[in-house]
DNA sequence: TTTTAACACGAAAACGTTTTCGTGATTTTC
DNA sequence: GAAAATCACGAAAACGTTTTCGTGTTAAAA
C-alpha cells in the first residue's frame, strides 16, 4: 500500500530540486533536456499525477462545481445532473452533489459545506421549503462572497443571479390549447398549492390559454393538490381527490396535469370510471420522463428537456468562472429552454 | 465581492499572531479567555469558516467520497445515490459523482481524476463494457494506492474488495417459484447477455427454481436481449423480439423478466395479442422501480432495496476510511442484500 | 530574593504544488 | 582577456490550515 508519489520524492530520488522536477514535468525551456527526460521518464515509471487538492490550494480554484437539488430519485433532475456532468467534464470540472430534501435547513447546511473551499460554484433548484419560507440569506451570502450560483427550473425572482428556466407558462398553455383544437369544451387543471413557482405559472397557462379561447374558467374544474405529501408512498389519497372530481363534473372531457403522477393518476381513475381514453377524456401531463412514455396508453406530454437544462446551467455558470476580470459590472442572464409537446395515445 | 475571510486576515486585524488565532478558534486551554473571547466574536462576526481545501491538504483527507455509476438517469443507480449520500453526510462527507455512462475509457478516466487527492474512497457499479472487457487494471491500481474501493450491484470476482451486492439467484429463484405455485406451467425468460452479471445470475435462479419444481426447462422459451441497445430509444425492437416469442410459443403463461423495461414491454404485447393479465398471463420484473408501481396492471416484481445498498456501501467505505491501523491485514466482506418480491396485479 | 512553575502567546514546519527570482557556471562578444 | 550574455538549476514564497516547540512574562514556591 505505496502511497500517491509526490514532487519531493522524485525530486529526493534523483538528486534535484522539487523546482526542476516541477519545471521538467511542464517541460520548461528553463531545464536541460538531459534532466527533463530522466525525471519524466521517473515520473511516467511511477506514474504520477499532480495532487488536486495541492493545486486548489495554490490555484484558490477547484475546477469542481456544486449542484444542491431537492431530490435525486426524480428522473428530472437526475436527467439535469447528467446534463451538468457532460458539459462540466468536457470543460474540465468535477461535480460535486448535495440533497436537500426539499428542506430549507439541509439546502443550508449544504451550500455552507461546499462554499468553503471545496467548489467554485453552485448550480441549484430551491427546495420547497424554501420557495414557501421565503428565506434566500443563504444565496445572497454565498453570492457575495464571490462564489457564482445558476439556478434552474425553481428559481426566484428575488436573487439576482443567473437562470435557467422552462417556459412553463407557454408549454402549459399550448397543451391547453391543444385540448382545446382537439374538441375538449371541459378541461380540468390538476395542479399545485401555488407556492410552488412552477405549478403557478403552468396554472397561469392553463387560464391563458382558455381566455384566449373565450372559455371560462370555472372553480370547480381546478384540483389543487397539496403536494406536501409524498404522494409516492400515499398514493390513494391522491386517486381519491382526482375520483371526486371527476365524479363532481360528469361532463370534464380534457385533463391538463401539472406533473406525470398527476396524469398518471388522472388515467387510472378516469378507466376505473368507465371512461375511455382518449375518446371521453383526454390527458396531458407536464415532464417527459419515464412515467409517460411507458405508461398505457402512452402518455401525450410536455417535454421540459431537463437534459439540455443541465448543459446549459454548466455551460453559464463555467462561463462565469473562467470570464476574465475586464468587465466588472456584473450581468446576469436568465435562460428559457422552450418546451415541446411529445404526443401519443392520451390525446386524439 | 469580498473573498472568504482566512485565520491571517483575522490575525492581522486583531494583532495577533495566526496560531493564536487557530487556538482561540479551537478553545485551546492555552489561550487566555481574553483573547478567546475577542477572536471568537470577530470570526463569528465575520461569519469565519476554515477552508475545506486546506484542511485536506494538512490532513491529507478530503471526507469525500467518489461515486462512479454508470448512469444516473436511472431509478436504481439514484436510489443508491440518495443511499449514500444519506448515510455519508450524516458521518461528515461529502459525495462527488463521476459518470461513466456503460464506457470502459470513461471509467478509467472518471477514477484517475478523482483518484489524484480529490476523494477518500471509491463506491462504484462496473460499466458494461468493462464487464465486457475483463480489463480491471485500474480497480486493481487505485486500491494499491491505498484508496479503498467499495463496489455494488455490478461487481467482479477477480478483484478483492468491499462488495454489497443483491441476491439475485435468490431473487429470480423466488420470482419463478411464485409463479410456479400460482398454477403457471410455461414460464418464459427475458434476460440479457450472460456478460451482465447480474442477468447471468437471475438466469440462473429461473433455471433452478424449474428444476427443483421438476420442471424442464426449454430453450426456445428463454429470450437473451442485447442490451448495448438503446432500448428507451428503440422500443419497438425490443417489443418485436418479445411478439416473436410469444407467437412461437403459444403456451406461455408466465413471463419472469430481469428487469422493468423488459417486464413492461411483455405485458404490452401479450395485451396487444389479446392475452389478460393476469387470467392469460401472469407477469413478474426485477426491480422495484417507479415504472412497475405505476403499471397498469401494477406490475409484481422483486424489489433490490437500492438505497438499502447505498447505505451499507457508504458504511462499509467509511468504516475502513476511519479503522485505525492496528490491524494491518486486509480484511473485506461482501453484503448480500436480500430481496422482497413484492406483489401487485401482474400476478394471481 | 532566587528558583520554579504556570501562563499566554509566537515562530515555524508541514501538507504538495507553481512560480518568481537569484546565482554560479559556462559560453559568447568585443 | 574582460565584460556580457546565456544556461541550468535551486531557494523560497505562497495558498490556509494545525500543531509542536520555544520563549518571555508573571505568579507561586523555597
Amino acid at each position: 500500500m505505496k502511497r500517491k508519489i509526490t514532487l519531493k520524492q522524485i525530486a529526493k530520488e534523483l538528486d534535484v530540486s522539487i523546482s526542476t522536477v516541477s519545471k521538467a514535468l511542464r517541460n520548461s525551456p528553463e531545464i536541460s533536456d538531459d534532466t527533463k527526460q530522466k525525471v519524466q521518464a521517473f515520473a511516467k515509471l511511477y506514474n504520477y499525477r499532480p495532487n488536486n487538492i495541492a493545486l486548489s490550494l495554490k490555484n484558490r480554484k477547484t475546477n469542481t462545481i456544486g449542484i444542491i437539488i431537492p431530490e435525486i430519485v426524480h428522473h428530472f433532475f437526475s436527467k439535469v445532473i447528467r446534463g451538468v456532468e457532460t458539459v462540466a467534464n468536457n470543460r474540465g470540472y468535477n461535480v460535486i452533489i448535495g440533497l436537500s430534501n426539499e428542506s430549507f435547513s439541509k439546502e443550508v447546511i449544504n451550500m455552507e459545506m461546499l462554499a468553503n473551499g471545496s467548489i467554485d460554484g453552485f448550480i441549484l433548484s430551491i427546495s420547497k421549503e424554501t420557495q414557501q419560507l421565503q428565506d434566500f440569506h443563504h444565496f445572497n451570502e454565498t453570492m457575495s462572497q464571490g462564489m457564482p450560483i445558476v439556478m434552474f427550473d425553481r428559481v426566484v425572482s428575488e436573487i439576482n443571479c443567473d437562470k435557467v428556466i422552462v417556459d412553463d407558462l407557454n408549454g402549459a398553455k399550448n397543451a391547453v390549447e391543444k385540448l382545446i383544437q382537439n374538441g375538449c369544451e371541459s378541461i380540468a387543471l390538476i395542479t399545485t398549492k401555488d407556492y410552488v413557482s412552477v405549478g403557478k405559472l403552468r396554472t397561469q397557462g392553463y387560464l391563458e390559454a382558455l381566455q384566449e379561447h373565450k372559455m371560462v374558467p370555472k372553480a370547480q374544474l381546478i384540483l389543487k393538490i397539496d403536494d406536501t405529501f409524498d404522494f409516492e408512498s400515499h398514493l390513494d389519497m391522491l386517486e381519491n381527490e382526482i375520483e371526486q372530481l371527476f365524479t363532481s363534473n360528469k361532463d370534464i372531457d380534457g385533463v391538463f396535469a401539472v406533473n406525470e403522477l398527476y396524469a398518471l393518476s388522472a388515467m387510472k381513475v378516469a378507466r376505473k370510471l368507465g371512461l375511455d381514453i382518449p375518446n371521453d377524456v383526454q390527458v396531458i401531463g407536464f415532464t417527459d420522463g419515464v412515467l409517460s412514455k411507458h405508461a398505457t396508453p402512452g402518455l401525450t406530454t410536455v417535454s421540459q428537456h431537463a437534459e439540455q437544462m443541465g448543459e446549459r446551467a454548466a455551460d453559464l455558470l463555467i462561463d462565469k468562472l473562467e470570464k476574465e476580470y475586464d468587465t466588472e459590472e456584473e450581468s446576469f442572464q436568465t435562460i428559457v429552454i422552450a418546451t415541446d409537446l411529445v404526443e401519443r395515445e392520451s390525446t386524439k
